[in-house]
RNA sequence: GGACAGGUGGCCGAGUGGUUAAAGGCAGCAGACUGUAAAUCUGCCCGUGCAAGCGUACGCUGGUUCGAAUCCAGCCCUGUCCA
């Protein structure tokens, strides 16, 4: 690869962002001379972000610790219109007021990852629907839409698959790049950027900003994608069965976030300390190099760090601490989540389900008869079980060796 | 507006009147083995109920039939072609 003479593509290049770049050699020479404002656009389409946005979170956070300014772009009027990109449906629309919600909502986790404020260093967080939302139909037509033809929009991944897959390509969807690129110009314009990153799913669009500045204002634009983030065993990024690995507490305990990275597969630890951690690459280098079962110290390590940096201090040490007494213990850590028995106690497939364990009490049902069920370390197979907790006691209810709960009375 | 094709459980996909709660695959969960990993093997995988049982289910609504995901009618939706 290529060395790089910026702190910012040596920073983002070792640590493993780097999927593409449109001028590696300008944006290089760029980064090097002065601050470079650059940005990443993030849909409010739900009140938290999950960790498939985690690596652009990230990637901004690097910039910031490179010298550069962050601007985290919400989409708030782009939200109600739907990125088509790695879609094969179209997105439900959300009310106004939602996407307010969910906006203040993701802010949360972006305050505790970047520095935001005043400083031409500082991070600052934008609105889409500030300069979108008021621009009339006529007035958005003669302003960009001579800039694009059909001919160029088709051949776009985002808009060639779908039609491909022959999925419906709505006209509101087809806009969507439209709307990004303007983004792009706009912020460009308004507050100096001149990079805009994403996934790589974001290249088509990141594109078509780059050159709608270029056409209205002469602005040099760079774009940077990052690799599409997938697990080692091929899953996409973000996403368990249970659910979104969702980044504010609100969505996802903080026991279960601490979980998710102490158990992710030997292969991806190494990888994922360099993106979501800012350990010394020297010391991820140790870590990764870890064999056995000595590696599960590398995800211990992993999961403290990223559930510190996003959760926070407090969270993380809790997480960690119940983790510790829960499966080397085989005892009930703090954080377990709980469930009160009251004094008639409750049945136990009953428990499992309210507690998320299970999807229903039939599923619940079958994990008992599959032995599946452990309560304060007794397999219990008899679905009419009753569990009664003694006033003031505790009782451990397990299903399987990895979901722990407490039941109290 | 017309012609044709199609809409099946989280996804893919069989099934064209009767052991069909619906083959098979993927995903998932659990058990064994392990290291809270991977791989492998095994079991499970609509809901409700302690249970016998019951209730729902193949786009929607009706109909034919002892019996329908399967046949008929209308409607809705999607795709392709035509206007």
């Amino acid at each position: 690869m290529t060395e790089y003479k910026s702190d910012l593509l040596r920073l983002l290049g070792e640590r493993g962002y780097i999927h593409q770049i449109t001028d590696p050699a300008g944006l290089d020479a760029l980064a090097a001379r002065q601050v470079v404002p650059g940005y990443i656009g993030f849909d409010a389409t739900a009140p938290s972000l999950h960790i498939g946005s985690l690596v652009q979170i990230m990637m901004l956070r690097r910039m910031q610790q490179a010298g550069h300014k962050p601007i985290v772009l919400m989409g708030g009027a782009t939200t109600r219109i739907g990125d088509p990109s790695g879609r094969d449906e179209s997105r439900q629309m959300l009310s106004e007021e939602t996407i307010a919600a969910n906006i203040a909502s993701i802010r949360k986790v972006f305050e505790r990852v970047l520095a935001f404020g005043e400083g031409p260093t500082d991070a600052v967080m934008v609105d889409n629907y500030d300069w979108l939302g008021g621009i009339g139909y006529i007035e958005m037509l003669r302003r960009v839409g001579t800039h694009f033809t059909i001919n160029r929009m088709l051949a776009f991944d985002s808009v060639k698959l779908r039609l491909e897959r022959e999925q419906p390509l709505t006209f509101l969807e087809f806009n969507y790049m439209i709307l990004q690129g303007y983004d792009f110009r706009h912020l460009a314009r308004e507050m100096g950027a001149r990079l805009q990153m994403g996934g790589s799913d974001q290249w088509g669009n990141i594109v078509n900003g780059m050159e709608l500045g270029r056409r209205m204002d002469g602005t040099e634009l760079f774009g940077l994608t990052t690799p599409l983030l997938t697990t080692a065993d091929g899953a996409k990024m973000g996403k368990t069965a249970a659910g979104a690995v969702w980044l504010n507490e609100e969505q996802l305990p903080s026991y279960d976030f601490w979980q998710y990275w102490r158990n992710v597969d030997d292969r991806d630890v190494g990888r994922f300390l360099r993106l979501f951690t800012d350990l010394p690459l020297a010391e991820i280098a140790r870590l990764e190099a870890l064999e056995g079962a000595e590696i599960n110290a590398a995800k211990a390590v992993l999961a403290n760090a990223v559930t510190t940096l996003v959760r926070g201090d407090a969270a993380a040490q809790l997480a960690a601490q119940t983790a510790a007494e829960t499966f080397a213990g085989g005892g009930a850590g703090a954080d377990l989540p709980w469930l009160s028995t009251g004094t008639e106690g409750v049945r136990i497939g009953a428990a499992l389900t309210a507690l998320g364990f299970t999807a229903s009490n039939a599923e619940a049902k079958r994990k008992l008869a599959e032995g599946a069920v452990k309560l304060d370390g007794e397999t219990i197979t008899d679905p009419g079980y009753l569990a009664i907790v003694p006033a003031g006691g505790e009782a451990r209810l397990s299903l399987g060796r990895k979901k722990h709960a407490i039941l109290r009375a």
